[in-house]
DNA sequence: CCTATGGTGATACTCAGTTTCAGTTACGCA
DNA sequence: TGCGTAACTGAAACTGAGTATCACCATAGG
């Protein structure tokens, strides 16, 4: 099953931060929780499951289900949480002279990585989102949330001579963009693909241009 | 206040199709009811609107309005609808030899045009949804539903020697992508920036790349 | 002119998500 | 070690989205 620890052996340690003792139960708790939801999920369908059944199957009540994951979306979606930051720290420690490209495809390996680690896990958890719409949008919604930090770093380490920010921050929406299209195409075949090898195909297909046209 | 006799002068008229009276009844009472609803949202936010007070406001019964519109994200999406098939509308229309990105750019203008026409209408719309993240990640859905089609015809018009069609998704999600994070300017700057500007700062950001690495 | 189709409003229902409140646990500090 | 407070819990009631059903009515189209 999806390994839901994520925030205790994910393999990049510099995004975690000291949290207090009840931080690290209340995260604890979570991870519980969603490990517990999940199957559901994937045996009944996003719409079937409720909240009911959810608090029933981890034994606590609906009320305090609720209180750690605001809505459905939120329990499928806790996985990609620390993945804003993953990225960002990886391509925060590219060198500053890698072409901007290869460093946003290598930025976004933590999420291949992520969801290769277990094979068909990986796969089993963006099927469920990719037939779930409200899954889709939310993740999208969260992928978009990524973009700003992403054109800040771009911007950072191009430094006096770098592009506009509206430039970059459309380089960051397409760097996830490819993302998202390989995850659809992984999808579609069904996890025959490679997801890393999608993954260059859909970076391949695109690239940088000079905006002084 | 917004145009929403969208169905009857839009200004691609290849993409509307025979109609029998009750469906075009049908869209004129979908037109009014959306009218009467965009003020509403407007003025008192996507979430404090409900249901009761879009059909009270429109003198229907609630039930008749969700008849109409199957959640509230469709009544202010619903001016995008037609937007999907404009821009495949405009893609087949462009020589089959001019550039790929180019010809995406042109599609894109039906989008453009439309949010342009009248001015502040269209930014107040897109303002609403870009500050209510509900209705930005069914635009987005909306949006990625369009992919396809722009894809397939990529695929067409380059014939025998077209790129995968993992490549064409790919580059029909950066042109939609540009659209969006030009969007996205737009409201941050307030209306100030030109939506046509912007929206050739975005595409000119990215170019497709040959993919045969 | 008739009828079958489709639009309408009323009602009742399920479920997501919020709020409130009272009881309990356990953290951190003295 | 004990205490006070802050946070966690469960119960209950509430709002509102969205679905389903039913009986009624208007009219398109033959």
């Amino acid at each position: 099953m999806f390994n839901y620890a994520s925030r205790f052996d994910f393999p990049y340690p510099e995004v975690m931060e000291a949290l207090s003792t009840r931080a690290i139960g209340r995260a604890a708790v979570r991870d519980e929780l969603a490990r517990i939801a999940l199957p559901r999920f994937f045996e009944d369908g996003f719409e079937s499951v409720t909240f009911d059944d959810l608090a029933a199957a981890a034994g606590v009540s609906r009320s305090t289900f609720l209180r750690h994951f605001g809505s459905k979306e939120d329990v499928v979606l806790y996985v990609f949480d620390p993945l804003g930051d993953a990225i960002s720290g990886v391509l925060a420690s590219r060198p500053t002279d890698e072409d901007e490209w290869v460093s946003l495809r290598r930025a976004v390996d933590p999420v291949v990585e992520l969801l290769t680690r277990d094979p068909g896990a990986g796969l089993a958890l963006i099927s469920l989102v990719w037939k779930t719409p409200a899954l889709w949008s939310r993740l999208h919604e969260k992928q978009g949330s990524w973009r700003p930090a992403i054109a800040d770093l771009l911007a950072e380490r191009a430094g006096a001579d770098a592009a506009p920010i509206l430039v970059l921050r459309t380089r960051a929406m397409a760097a996830l963009g490819c993302l998202m299209v390989a995850f659809d195409s992984w999808v579609m075949g069904e996890g025959s693909d490679d997801l890393a090898a999608l993954t260059d195909t859909t970076f391949g297909s695109l690239a940088p241009a000079d905006s002084t046209t």
